[in-house]
Formats: C-alpha cells, structure tokens, sequence
DNA sequence: ACGTGACGGGACGTTCAGGTCCAGAACGCT
DNA sequence: AGCGTTCTGGACCTGAACGTCCCGTCACGT
C-alpha cells in the first residue's frame, strides 16, 4: 500500500510527514467505509469523521470524491497483491494451493461471506463510472492471475503438474471461481458456495497433476 | 416477469388496466437503467422520463425507491429464469451445457462484457444495504443452480454423467465460474475470462462423463 | 523570534435526488 | 349521462451530499 501513498504525493511534491499522515488517515479510513458499506453509500462527511480531519483536508489532498475513490482502489490493489503475494510466491505444490483456498475460505467465513471481495465489490461498483478505477481493478485482477500462473508453472517446472497444461487459463478460471464464489456468499450470507466453487476448481486442477 | 408483476398486483388489489400497464412501463424502464448505469446512478427523475410517466406515478405504485429496486430484482430474478430455463429445462447432454455456455458468452460478448450480469450487478450493490432484495437475489441463484443440478442429475439418470458426482455441488460451481467471469469480463471489457472460466468448469464437468 | 508556506477546522453555498401534494383528466359503473 | 374512484401531471418541499472559502495554527528555515 505504501506503492500508491508514494504514487500520489510523487505528483504533489510539496508534502510535510505531518500532511502524508493525515492522506494515509483519510484513504484508509475511506478503504474501511468503501469496503463495508459500499463506494456510494460512503460520503464525504462519513469519512470526514472516520478519519477525524476536516473538509478542507480532503480537498486538499484529492480534488474531488472520485479521485478518493481511485487511491482507495489503488490501496486495496496494494493491500491485496501484498497478502496474496505472501501466499503464493512460494507456491509449488497442490497442497499450497490447498493452503491458498484455505486462508481465503477462513477469512471470508469469519465475517459470514458479507462485503466479499473488496477488489470484487468496488469493480461492480465503479466500472460503469470510472474508467481509470476499472482499469486499475482490471490490471489488479490480471496481476494476481500471475501470481497464481507463475505458480502454477513453477509446479510444472518441478513436475507437478501436467506440462501441457494451460497456467494461465487455470490462474484466469481460479480467480473467476474465488470472484464467484464470493459473489454468492455474499449474496446468501453464507460461505459455502464459495466453498464449493473454489473446490471445484481446484478439483480440476488436480485431474492435471502428474499421478 | 409476469410472475413478479402479478405478485405486486395481488398486494395492491384495486388497480385498472391502464394502472398496471403503468407500474409496468415504470418497472421496465427501471430495470433497463438500472442495469446499465447502475442502482445508485439511476435517480427516480431518470426513471419518470424513460417511462413517460410522472412523480406522482411512481409514488403511486412503489412506496420509495427501495420498493422500487425490490420489483426490479424480480423482474430480473424472472426474466433471467425464463430465459434460462428455455434454455436448461431440456439440458440432458454434455453438449447441451456447451450450447448454454455458447449462448451465455455470445450474449456477454455483444456488449463487450460491459454492465455484467444483472443479477451478479445488482446483487452486490444492493447486498449491503436492502436484505429484502438481497433475499430475492440469493433465492433466484439458488433456483439458478437448481435449474442446473436438475439438468445434470438427468445426465446421470441416462447414464451419461458419472453416478457419484455431486450435481448440487457442480451446479453451485458452473453458476460461481459464471458469475466470477462475468465479473472479470466487466472489470477488462472483454468476454475472454468469461470463456476460460465457464471452459474450466465444463472441463471439469467433462471429466466427470463416463467415458 | 519572525515570516513564509503548508496544514487544519468548520461554516457556508449550491445542486440535486427523494419524496409530497393537489387539482384536473380519464375511466368505469349504474 | 352522471358520479365516484382511480390515474395523471407537474409544481413544490426538504434534506443531504459535494464542493468552496476563509481564517487560524503549526512547523521550519534564517
């Protein structure tokens, strides 16, 4: 996330710690309110004091709420890619990708499969009004199907899995049943078919190992 | 949609013909908005005007906007049925479900993938805010996948679907692959993660014939 | 210590969307 | 045909959200 705080105060570079502070409170508090309540739903005032600055702050660091909502998109794309990152780097085995599924499944259970995926959420939200967010979300999306490609060729590389199998057609297929999955969590409360979309995935994935 | 017209009508007793062709035109004009703008884009005022009716009317016919996005979902929730059980209700085939994919991407492809899928859109915008319509949403993926599940059970019953599969569980499966690679063509405007994510799935379905 | 420029607070203006109301037209029934 | 009921039109109200402005405060360099 510190990739978008710094992307930002590049283009104003007149910026004391006092100043960078007060943007990370404010985009982060905007993070927080987007995510649980929706893009919309969230206002300027909510975040006004969510944050616990003023007005004239906001205006100061963004020129106007969409340019909030991009650095909120950017900060989740970061916060995002980090922690998946994290996880599958180092990914070479279907019991990694086990592991993957796992942390994802437990982490969407602990809050009953509301607010889903938050790079998921904002993209229905944006996309049809903000081009640059979209295409920030679609590149976010396109960057973390690598992340899953990489490790899946690494595991051909290593003789895991079926070398004529398509890395990035599965790492496009996974992330569509993890959005899916969450989609219809998130719509029944309930994480199950996340569950069960994600299984199914990676019961394909497994049909392609190397017995 | 006839289904989700008359069950307003019935709640609403006293109503002409010129009334209910009304609510219709109101309905209809809503829904159309607001699949393509979006819930929250589409102001009431945008409504009156598409559906050459007036303030008066809408308020006549839906207690507040909140009413209004309720009969919207059902409007979709019952055109999205019909139209997918024309299209399932015979499914019996493994290439039965690859003309249903065909028709689904060829449809997303028209647009580019642009405004998604009306359920999947609506279902997380209104999610976090109006659980009634949340509830119709859920319930219209749940009789999705049943129309799915019932097609593939079929599949077995002629043998052509191994016994031991569990088509609940494939249905919930094919319904997240679609709906994520609806949200992935949407997010990059372009129906390709849609194709590889329901491939996948049906590769998977494939894997599961008896050969 | 003093001045400059960035930071901070919050009152205010403006627009616009949601929602109300009432008078008149159209309908349907006897 | 006449009358009550329902439908229709659009002016109007209200509140809330976005965005502006101005002045006070703080930090830092000289």
């Amino acid at each position: 996330m510190s990739e978008a705080v710094e992307a930002v105060s590049a283009r104003t570079p007149r910026l004391t710690a006092r100043g960078a502070a007060t943007r990370a409170r404010i985009v982060e508090a905007a993070a927080e309110l987007m995510y649980v309540q929706g893009v919309n739903a969230t206002t300027l005032d909510d975040v006004r004091a969510a944050s616990g600055t003023s007005k004239s702050q906001l205006y100061n660091h963004f020129a106007d709420k969409d340019a909030l909502v991009r650095a909120v998109a950017e900060l989740w794309a970061a916060r995002v890619l980090a922690r998946e990152e994290a996880h599958l780097s180092r990914l070479n085995s279907f019991n990694g990708l086990v592991r993957w599924r796992n942390a994802l499944v437990q982490r969407n259970a602990a809050q009953n499969g509301a607010y889903g995926c938050a790079l998921g959420s904002m993209a229905t939200e944006v996309s049809d009004h903000d081009h640059e967010a979209r295409e920030t979300l679609s590149a976010t999306f396109q960057r973390w199907e690598q992340l899953l490609a990489d490790g899946l060729r690494r595991m051909q590389d290593s003789g895991r899995l079926r070398p004529d199998a398509d890395a990035d057609a599965l790492a496009t297929g996974l992330i569509a049943a993890l959005q899916g999955g969450y989609l219809l969590a998130q719509t029944a409360r309930n994480v199950r078919p996340m569950e069960l979309a994600l299984d199914m995935a990676l019961d394909h994935v497994r049909t392609l190992l190397t017995s």
